[in-house]
RNA sequence: GCCCCCAUCGUCUAGAGGCCUAGGACGCCACCCUUUCAAGGUGGAGAUCAGGGGUUCGAAUCCCCUUGGGGGUACCA
């Protein structure tokens, strides 16, 4: 056991984010790894971007994932957990008006009158004369009657912290020593509104202070932003938290992963039919690797290898294909039960779509298992493998129904021995064991290759020329439709 | 522009001075298996370790420069 105490803190101005996911993931097997402390906090303060329906697809889905927290806020129903909350940050606006007034009082902070419009209108000027944008300090040294003068004239103030120069240095985890000068700040930081919420910066630190955050772990992205934090949390006389910042989750292009050219949201995936041990496993190794050769690894095997020293420092390319690799080879271990129970929606979504006629029991599900594991590189495959099974009225293209080797009148003559020959066998003839040699041995007596004759039923059965294997799929389908459908393909060959 | 970070096969990565004629995985290509599709098996192509200087008996590994890429630079997070 140790005191270590990390927190992913998310946004809801979206629904959850493979990159959110993935440093919640980073941050929970660091907690598991050490035995610490993982915390859930909701950073709210932009009030506009943020919606209840995100908070509650991104909790939603960091369950999902099966990254529990120790300590979160009140949601779905369930109590708050924790002795550090409230854990929204809207809910915890005392503190940071009480932090600014210490910095206030202190003058590490004032009072800033300027609006929007003016501060734009400066940062477009010196970007426009080629010069690093950082605010003027205009309101850094106003005096008392300047300030009652804009009170006056009803202006409301936001808080700005003043970046003192000198050089920050940190030690971080997976970057080692980072040295930034403070004069690249850009100029004093606004760490609270006129309305009193917080900016990021600032509702970070206060919080990371509070709550006893000892390990800052986050995406790369934040590193510039780094020594405003440890500015912020000495002018507080708070302790300097250890900092480790990982690799960004890239587009194909190499920029920060985004929605814009990627599938980002979490949600997405699943409604594909990743599963979450495939999903874990995928975002683990991205940016981080055992050492070993291993690949395949549960959420317990990642706790157990976890270590930050070997968190690679480069950004990495998403890369769909491995993930369906290994979804593939996940779905491939999951105990047919779960197996069956994870298919389930999925199937009754082909119903839903309009794209079956029924949706098949738990017990037809069960039946499936050993025909369909090995085919599904996502749960979402499942409809075009075994659609064909639920289908009222399925009508087979009559060109698709004559193999490559034959013509029409042979793939008729094939098709109407094979329907005699699996009448003429009875409800005993029809198992995958005897329906093979049975079709098999017609096939020889015709002077007919069996793959031929085998793909002629198939796509009279089944509509389609890649199914899984024929004849676990004709008994699955049942005798009396294996029968009509047969039938149904003669006639369209005939016409 | 300025600041910061990064740099091994197309992609994810192993490699922490000699074990590297650079290993594995995904993807790709063959072949095998095979009733199709998968899965599986075997083999192959694929990286002058971004380039150039050093240091060293010896560098993918250490240092410097260059180049390239990325991130940051808001009263967004």
């Amino acid at each position: 056991m140790t005191t270590a105490r990390v927190r992913i803190a998310p946004s809801p101005t979206g629904p959850l984010h493979i990159g959110t996911a993935r440093t919640a993931l980073f941050n929970y097997l660091y907690a598991r790894h050490v035995g610490g402390t993982f915390i859930l906090r909701l950073e709210d303060t932009d009030v506009v971007r943020s919606s209840a329906e995100f908070e509650a697809d991104i909790l939603e889905h960091l369950h999902w994932l099966g990254l529990e927290w120790d300590e979160g806020p009140a949601a779905g129903g369930l109590p708050e957990r924790g002795a550090f909350g409230p854990y929204r940050q809207m809910a915890r606006r005392e503190l940071y008006r009480a932090a600014a007034e210490r910095l206030l009082a202190d003058d590490r902070a004032y009072p800033c009158y300027c609006i929007p419009d003016e501060l734009d209108a400066e940062r477009h000027r010196l970007e426009a004369a080629k010069l690093q944008p950082r605010y003027s300090g205009r309101c850094a040294t106003l005096t008392p009657a300047e300030r009652a003068r804009f009170e006056a004239q009803g202006r409301r103030p936001a808080i700005r912290f003043r970046i003192e120069p000198g050089v920050v240095a940190f030690d971080d985890m997976v970057r080692g020593r980072v040295e930034i000068d403070a004069a690249a700040l850009g100029g004093d930081l606004v760490i609270l509104r006129a309305d009193g919420t917080p900016l990021y910066h600032f509702g970070v630190v206060v919080d990371d202070a509070a709550m006893g955050i000892t390990h800052v772990i986050r995406g790369e992205d934040h590193l510039s932003n780094t020594p405003k934090h440890i500015l912020l949390f000495r002018a507080l006389g708070y302790p300097v938290p250890v900092f480790a910042h990982l690799p960004l989750i890239l587009n194909p292009d190499r920029t920060k992963m985004s929605k814009r050219k990627s599938q980002t949201a979490v949600k997405d995936y699943i409604a594909e039919g990743f599963v979450r041990e495939a999903l874990v496993n995928y975002l683990a190794l991205l940016g981080w690797s055992t050492g070993t050769e291993e690949e395949i690894l549960s959420l317990d095997d990642l706790v157990g290898r976890f270590d930050t020293g070997a968190i690679q420092r480069g950004g990495a390319v998403f890369d769909r294909q491995r993930l369906e690799w290994l979804n593939g080879q996940w779905i491939r271990l999951l105990a047919d039960d779960d197996l069956a129970a994870r298919l389930a929606p999925f199937l009754a979504a082909e119903t839903a779509a309009g794209r079956t006629d029924r949706t098949p029991s738990p017990a037809e599900i069960a039946a499936l298992l050993p025909m369909v594991r090995e085919r599904l590189p996502v749960l979402g495959a499942i409809g075009d493998l075994v659609g064909f099974l639920y289908v009222e009225d399925l009508v087979p293209d009559a060109a698709l129904l004559v193999p490559k080797r034959w013509d029409a009148a042979t793939a008729r003559a094939g098709l109407m021995a094979a329907r005699a020959a699996i009448e003429g066998a009875g409800e005993a003839g029809f198992t995958v064991l005897a329906l093979e040699p049975a079709l098999r041995g017609l096939a020889d007596a015709r002077g007919w290759k069996a793959g031929d004759l085998f793909m002629a039923i198939r796509v009279a059965i089944s509509g389609r020329t890649a199914t899984p294997p024929l004849f676990e799929s004709m008994v699955a389908l049942g005798r009396e439709r294996t029968l009509s459908r047969l039938a149904r393909a003669v006639d369209a060959l005939a016409a």
